[in-house]
DNA sequence: TGTACATCAGTGAACGCGCGTTCACTGATGTAC
DNA sequence: TGTACATCAGTGAACGCGCGTTCACTGATGTAC
């Protein structure tokens, strides 16, 4: 019953390697499709498993969801946060500027936020993890915000320049009847306008 | 073959009246339920007919969601524009209040608008009606605007307007862990920075 | 070294369900003569 | 007025499909003695 301690973590790297193989199917099916739209048939055809094998790594397919979620939202929050600590000179335009171009280059991740957001059907320790990154992400506005002087509100501030770059992507990303061109031209305007208003004060 | 009128002009009256009858059940279920989870049976079952039926007035179920949602899109538009109509003194973040208090209100039309902006899957004859009403949405936006003063970028500066409080509402109307009360305190906390930026150009 | 057994990743097929949609039919009403 | 036929709203059951998930099994590898 009691392993070899070498054999046992062997082991145990491979299984973390197979779930991490899952997890990169699912990713990429993601890119390509909506998020509703892919089955637990279509990752492990592109995994090259079984469906059940899945179920090994995973309760149901909510948490594999959730999962492929949690590592982009990771990853979204690191990049962003590395890019910006390379110039202090950023201004808030510079930073929406930023944040927009990594949704537009980043449908997946967008796809799933806008997801999350509306169905809120996460359990409790996906949700601990998806509320710690986007405080992360609102910390790094914070600090924006502070910089330019700012003394009061500032949470909030971040809060609603966060809200209004989401609304931004949302109501103008798939406006229909303009080329994929004159949509980034118009979100960008539009975030510009957003980031003088923010400006100002 | 030919009928004679009156009576003809009946029959398509009671089939207008059936028609709208289905609409109506349906709107009642997507104000309980979530969007997508709404089937053709259970609308025929809240109508009290039959599935089958259902397809006698309509093609398929994209077309039967949609008109509601069209329904609610001109209802809002209306609605919005009436209550603004008997007020000349509103000033922006009244106005944005009132719009961000109509979305929480209609739960059932804020959902939709977002499943529609996301996914995009409209026919052309929808899409057309609704961007109609939001074309004459963001006109009472304009016209705030210009009483403002604005003279430059006025229909830009509306878009950003709404897609701000759009993004309020998608990032923070489900906010987990936090009462009904609580959610619409701090909306309404949001949209007054929102609308405070914009009232200050 | 050999043998019986335990463990566990992995599998293809099947289960059970709900869905959008269609089918074959009924029955009431209107029309033609 | 009566009769044969056409029209059409409306129906319950069925079709066909795709889905998440589970089942019963295989086969490789490790372990005990």
């Amino acid at each position: 019953m009691e392993e070899n301690n070498t054999l046992g973590r062997l082991r145990e790297q491979e299984r973390l390697k197979r779930r991490e193989l899952i997890l990169q199917a699912a990713t990429e099916l993601f890119s390509t499709q909506s998020f509703s739209k892919v089955s637990i048939r279509d990752i492990a055809k592109q995994a090259g498993i079984s469906p059940a094998l899945i179920y090994r790594h995973f309760d149901d397919r909510d948490e594999l969801f959730v999962e492929v979620f949690l590592v982009q939202s990771e990853r979204m929050t690191s990049v962003f946060a590395e890019t910006l600590e390379n110039r202090d000179e950023s201004s808030l335009y510079r930073i929406g500027e930023k944040f927009v171009s990594y949704l537009l280059k980043h449908e997946l991740f967008f796809q799933m936020m806008t997801h999350f957001m509306l169905d809120a059907a996460m359990k409790e320790s996906g949700l601990q993890k998806f509320n710690d990154n986007m405080r992360r992400l609102l910390t790094i506005f914070d600090e924006v915000f502070i910089n330019m002087g700012r003394t009061e509100d500032i949470r909030l501030h971040s809060q609603a320049f966060f809200a209004a770059l989401n609304g931004i992507m949302i109501t103008y990303r798939n406006y229909p009847g303009r080329s994929e061109a004159e949509i980034r031209k118009h979100i960008q305007a539009l975030t510009k306008v957003i980031a003088e208003k923010f400006q100002q004060s």
